[in-house]
This record gives C-alpha cells, sequence and structure tokens, in this order.
DNA sequence: ATCAGGCCTGAATAAGTGTTCAGTTCTTGA
DNA sequence: TCAAGAACTGAACACTTATTCAGGCCTGAT
C-alpha cells in the first residue's frame, strides 16, 4: 500500500467532522431542526452531501451527535455554576439560573434540541440528554433536602418537573418573544427561578434572596 | 335540480364526519400522532382515503381539529372541576389535579396533542391549545391573588411553567412507566400538584392540604 | 323506472429528502 | 513522476405518504 492517513490527514478529517457538526448546529441555532437538512448542512460545511455519510452513517446520527454535544456543553455549566456556589441550596438556584439563562440565549436551538419535531428518530439522543440534566438537577435539589433546606421528596419527579417548567415557560409556544428586552428576559429568568425553588419547598422569602443570588453574578444573556 | 340534500343525508355526512375525527382521535391514543395518517384512519373509519378529503382539505386540517376537540374537552373538565371547588385556592388545586389526572389517563393523546413530532404544521393549533388551557390556568392562579391567598405575580408565565411541569414530569420522555400501578398514578399526580402549588406560592403546609382535598373526590385514573 | 347530480372509491400521482454509488480528485510513499 | 488507495462529489435513486381525479355508485325527485 502506497497510501496512509498521515497525521495531518487525520487532523483534517477530524476538523472536517467538526466542521459538519458545527455547520449543523449552526443551521439549528438560525432555523431550527426543520433546518438541519443534509443538504443545507453539507453546502454550510463546504462539503457535498455525500460526504456527510463519511462521517455520520445517517441524519439521525448527525442530530443525535448534535444533541448530545450541545447537552455536553450544557451540563458542563450547569456544574460550574453550581460548584461555585456556597451551599446547595444555592446551587440549586445557580442551577436553574443557568438552564434558564442558556435556553433564552439560543432559544431556537434550546427548542430544536428539546422538542422540536424531526423527521428521524432522535427519542434515544433526547432522553439521554434530558436525563444528564435533569440528573444532576436532582442530584442538587437532594443535596439541599440532606442538608435540610428543603422537605423530603421525589427528587426525579421534581427534577423532571422543574425543566419541563423552564422549557415550556421560557422557549415553549407561549413563551413571550422578548429577544431584545434584555430586562424583561432577566425579569423572566427571575421569575421562573423563583417558581422553580418555591416548587422544591424553598420559603417565599429565602427563595427570593436565592434568586438576586443567582442572577446577581451579572451572565450576560447573550451567547451561551 | 333532481337532487337535494335530504335531512338524512346531512345527518349521515355529519357522522361520517365525525366517525373520521373519532378514527383519528382512537389512533392518536394508540399510537399517537404518528398513527394518524389517512389511509389507516381512513380505514378505521370505514371510508376510502379520497372521502377523508371531502371532509378535511388536508391532513393538517384534520389534525388541527383533533387538537381543538381533545382542548375544548380537556377545558371543559378543568372548568367543571376547578368550579364545583370552595375556594379559589383549591379550585387551582382542582385545574392542576385534572390536568395530571387528564394527560396520565391518556398518555399516548396528550403526548400527541402537546409535542409529538407531526409531519404537517399543526403549530397554531397548538398554540390555540395551550393559550386556552394556560389562559384557564392563569385565571384560577390571578383569583387565588386577589383573594390574597397567593403572592403577586406574572400569572401567564406562571400558568405556562406550571403546565410545562406537569407535561414534562408526567408525559415527557423522562416520566417513569407507571401504567399499571394505580397507586403509583395517584402519588404522581399528588406529587406534582403539590410542587405546583408550592411554585405559585402556596405555604407547603397548606398546599398538602389542598392536595389531599383535589385528589381526594376519587377520580379514576382510568378512562380520560 | 329513470336520470340528474352529488358522493365515494382507490389506484395513480406528486413532491420532498435521505441515501447511494460510479466516477473524479486528492494524498501518500516509492 | 507515478500508482495505489482513500476521500469526495453530486446527480440519480428510493421511499414514504399526502393528495388527486376519472369513473362508478348512491340518493332523491319525477
Amino acid at each position: 500500500m502506497v497510501y496512509r492517513r498521515t497525521h495531518q490527514v487525520v487532523k483534517r478529517l477530524a476538523a472536517r467532522r467538526s466542521a459538519i457538526l458545527a455547520a449543523a448546529r449552526d443551521a439549528a441555532a438560525e432555523g431550527g431542526m426543520v433546518a438541519v437538512q443534509i443538504a443545507p448542512v453539507a453546502i454550510r460545511a463546504n462539503v457535498a452531501a455525500g460526504t456527510v455519510y463519511r462521517y455520520f452513517p445517517s441524519k439521525a446520527d448527525l442530530i443525535s451527535e448534535l444533541i448530545a454535544d450541545v447537552s455536553r456543553d450544557e451540563l458542563a455549566a450547569i456544574r460550574r455554576a453550581a460548584d461555585a456556589a456556597p451551599g446547595p441550596s444555592s446551587a440549586l438556584a445557580a442551577a436553574v439560573t443557568t438552564v434558564a439563562v442558556h435556553v433564552l440565549s439560543q432559544r431556537k436551538l434550546a427548542w430544536g434540541i428539546l422538542a422540536e419535531p424531526v423527521d428521524v428518530d432522535v427519542t434515544a439522543s433526547r432522553l439521554a440528554s434530558r436525563r444528564e440534566i435533569a440528573g444532576e438537577i436532582a442530584g442538587r435539589i437532594d443535596a439541599a433536602v440532606r442538608a435540610g433546606h428543603l422537605p423530603a421528596q421525589d427528587t426525579a419527579l421534581a427534577a423532571s418537573a422543574l425543566l419541563g417548567a423552564l422549557h415550556e415557560s421560557l422557549v415553549g409556544p407561549l413563551a413571550p418573544d422578548n429577544t431584545e428586552d434584555s430586562g424583561k428576559l432577566r425579569d423572566a429568568v427571575q421569575t421562573v427561578t423563583l417558581l422553580a425553588l418555591r416548587a422544591v419547598g424553598v420559603m417565599d422569602a429565602r427563595a427570593r434572596g436565592l434568586v438576586v443570588q443567582a442572577v446577581l453574578p451579572g451572565k450576560t444573556l447573550v451567547g451561551a
């Protein structure tokens, strides 16, 4: 054989794969999952349609990886925010706020990852994504319960309820389209975080304090 | 003209229309929206595929009407339950419980109406459906606020958050599949209702009382 | 009984996209 | 420079379902 994959080629292949995934992500962020079609994504990534299939066996695999990718980033952000908090309750508040801020700053992408109809089956990937995020939130709730800050409860159910509340109210079809007004965005984040904390049993007064703390750090609402 | 629509014919036409809608509903309840395809629905309704188009201009219209139909029933059930309650807080609890019980007893249908991917555009109909239900819940929250039972808040946002929490935790992909165990179903309804009430600011202790009251009336979890 | 006119049928059509693959281009080592 | 082998291209294909429509059937008035 006179051809071997040299390091340079391996790097280029990896780069191309990333480019395709990035193109898919951009497409989803711009137009939702409906815009993630092989031909357009290929054009964005500067390859031919057929090339996509050298990197992903099918569209379902491409989208599944996209979902996994975004989820991984999201989970990392949640952990970072929660771990930086001084205690379990404020960690929970930070986690919730992080999710809220992220979905609001990338609404189309979030909607696409979470719930937008797709013509291929990505339920497994979506399920895994939800499991990861919900598991993290459940863990934070549990920590607060163990610290005596919250009443005992079914943390898994509570976690999925919290996420459902965040998603529906912030990126669901009824969500007000306040893309412009960053003040209103911040209000929405605060309101929903407050609801979430109270839902798991934080007293109203204390919840308000936690919300202020969690939103204070000045996270910008623009840019993931 | 030697042919006029006689009353008998008019009735038959109406019956056929209902049969098609009912067939669509049955299909959705059994297999989700993915099972609502023209040919199978036509077979269920004992008509030919082409006949469906004499009653509904397109599949999108058929599904939109299906969604509207189910929503209308749901809204009526919510109002009935809430109006029968002794006060605004228990009315809210009754409304939430009603939604929870209904989605649990018809999970596939609920998922189909709410969020399942469909190959035609039914966003308008789904939006209207959510608006109706969320509006009703928002009204109930507002009543409780005005009665001084809850802190002032953005009731529209709260309502959509509550519905999101119910849906995600009860019929979302993470929802445990307790179809069999009616005891667990009841627990889930109670837990989620409790979360919802606390979320809008009902004190924990009082919320627990309201939940017991709301779930008590012995609604069966089987059969819408 | 008859026929005018709508109603129903269901096979054929249409249309959109994911997927394939024969041919072309590029990369590597000699 | 060249040959082998891999990667890339993009037009053609495949597949699924919604939708259509020409022809047959039924209903109602005469």
